[in-house]
DNA sequence: AAACTATGAGAAAACGTTTTCTGAATTAGG
DNA sequence: CCTAATTCAGAAAACGTTTTCTCATAGTTT
């Protein structure tokens, strides 16, 4: 059959032709901004269906100097907690009728700038979440990448709104539980360490330390994947400590298995606590006593701030903090005795 | 300070007047295309980094008449299973130096087509997943949504490339898996009625009726969540089953942890399968058996027949059908005694 | 040395919209 | 009944690029 012609997307010039009025009446019933002549209208309403005329997404944002489009860059769409995020802001933004466009930088952290740049430039703004970059790598960006919002991560620039948790806090909280519990040696297994959230959590501790200096407390190298805590499986041990605190759920849930594996009873004689409360936390065996990170709130609080930004810009940019939550569940109990 | 001024962002003119050249040259000069004195080459690129210029994607877009960008449709971002799928095709895509625009249709499946068109309009191509959406209805925006890749979900029209899994025969293995461990009373419970895979696996237990007429197989109602099978403990109980297929993982973690808290061993008492391994499905007590789709291999594959597509359009449109492969895990055993 | 051919820079058209501006018609007011 | 104000359709400019086309210049060839 005929397959060459008719080739040529239909375009708004084709719908007023056919109608028999100006590009700009077509516009105009298009965009129902102006009154125009119910006539007219019609015709057009017509013809526009008659040729399933589609507006062109690209030509109109070059008009109107906006895509609708948000860009999200995250280190790594397999993270539980990144994909809530995203979920979070995508949902939000969704019901602003605003759309996503996502960019992963797989955890190179050297691909973020690039990427976070070549986001902006097809969207109208960037929730950056980039927890490896340097800060003064992102000090120098910043300007490029307005309006931008920043999730868990702060700047010295006041301007660019930023949501963070305060791992710090969270981490204290559990650690006081398993003092409660009756731990006096304690282990932590930290995640990359030039992660923003990782030092949160080390100067978290180091309060800690000054709070409770009775309490014995190793820090260990880590990573922050199921495999880095099912591997530290041994590290940990070495350390005797009967309460550790995983960066966290991925890293406690693959230390739950590890020492699963090991026949080391979770929590009889080693209590474990996550960080996050991914979905998957109250699931495993036993569950996961973890700080709650409202994820899905943050993304959408994200979204709120970047409408904000694209819109009028009223009020002062926010910096919001998020308190982690600490929920008790089957993963950590009471020390057991010195034998 | 002076706030207002230099507020219009830099275009190519601007760097265009800086260097003393042409919009022509600049342009020839950023995409390297011609060949152009090295003299000028120099100028505009020094130009263009004084002023920090960053070509507007929108109208480079318009010019090119291709955004570098393909939609990306899911049902729900909240699900492994989806997740894996846009991880896939969003990691494939960036290989070739394109971005994903993301759809939730947040499980609502009317905003499905919808939501398709939009992206579309936005996008150079689509990649659908709906499987909720009713076959006429596909039929019918199937033609405005090309470049168009089907995932999950086959359609009459051969243009259109698909990628299928194979869930009858998947659920007939694990049926079979549990018939040689010695059960003889199944259960199936099912997925969202009106779902294709759903339709799918009750197809595949047609056939395995068929082929082992002893035994028993009751179909449940359940749901595609955690919850759903969490809540489905009864039934099934009620069934007297010693073998439960679970429409997928999350249905099986819930079961498996409402059955849990019952008291009732699992796979001592009950024994329990998945569907489609997502990452969580390895870290439970016990580990799941399921069968295993290679999801983010699909996502990748799908970006491939959106490049395909997108490009000469050289081969016919393939239509991949994938074998989900049977993990034996710690959740099924053999058959308790009739005692 | 003259004519012809490469080479490459600039002007202008094109991409598909929206919106300002212009002008014609219609209505209201004096 | 005529002028002024108002409404609304169409022409054209604008958004920011790329690319075709035109033309001048420099380089080759006879």
């Amino acid at each position: 059959m005929a397959r060459k012609a008719a080739n040529r997307r239909v375009g708004i010039t084709d719908v007023a032709q056919r109608a028999g009025v100006s590009l700009a009446s077509v516009s105009r019933v298009m965009n129902g901004n102006f009154s125009v002549d119910p006539d007219i209208a019609a015709r057009v309403r017509s013809a526009a269906a008659e040729l399933n005329y589609q507006p062109n997404a690209v030509g109109r944002s070059l008009a109107l100097g906006k895509t609708d489009t948000i860009g999200v860059v995250v280190p790594d769409l397999a993270n539980p907690t990144f994909q809530g995020m995203l979920r979070g802001v995508s949902r939000a933004a969704a019901q602003d009728g605003y759309r996503v466009l996502i960019a992963d930088s797989s955890e190179v952290s050297s691909e973020e700038s690039i990427l976070a740049g070549e986001a902006r430039r097809r969207c109208d703004g960037v929730v950056l979440c980039a927890p490896r970059m340097n800060e003064a790598e992102l000090e120098a960006l910043l300007p490029s990448l307005r309006p931008l919002v920043l999730v868990n991560r702060s700047t010295a620039d006041a301007e660019t709104p930023s949501l963070v948790v305060d791992y710090g806090q969270g981490v204290q909280d559990l650690a006081a539980h398993l003092v409660e519990l009756g731990h006096t040696t304690l282990a932590f297994l930290e995640g990359p360490e030039r992660s923003a959230s990782n030092q949160a959590r080390l100067q978290g501790l180091e309060k800690f330390r000054v709070d409770n200096p009775e309490i014995q407390l190793t820090v260990l190298s880590g990573g922050s994947s199921f495999e880095a805590g099912h591997g530290s499986v041994d590290s940990v041990l070495g350390t005797g400590a009967t309460g550790v605190l995983a960066f966290n759920d991925l890293v406690a849930m693959g230390l739950l298995s590890g020492l699963h594996e090991r026949g080391i009873d979770v929590p009889r004689q080693i209590s474990i606590t996550g960080f996050d409360d991914i979905p998957f936390a109250n699931y495993t065996t036993p569950p996961l006593t973890t700080a709650a990170v409202p994820i899905n709130d943050i993304g959408e609080q994200a979204w709120h701030e970047m409408r904000r930004l694209l819109g009028d810009g009223g009020d002062e940019p926010s910096h919001t903090t998020f308190q982690p939550e600490l929920r008790r569940r089957g993963s950590t109990g009471p020390a057991a005795r010195p034998q």
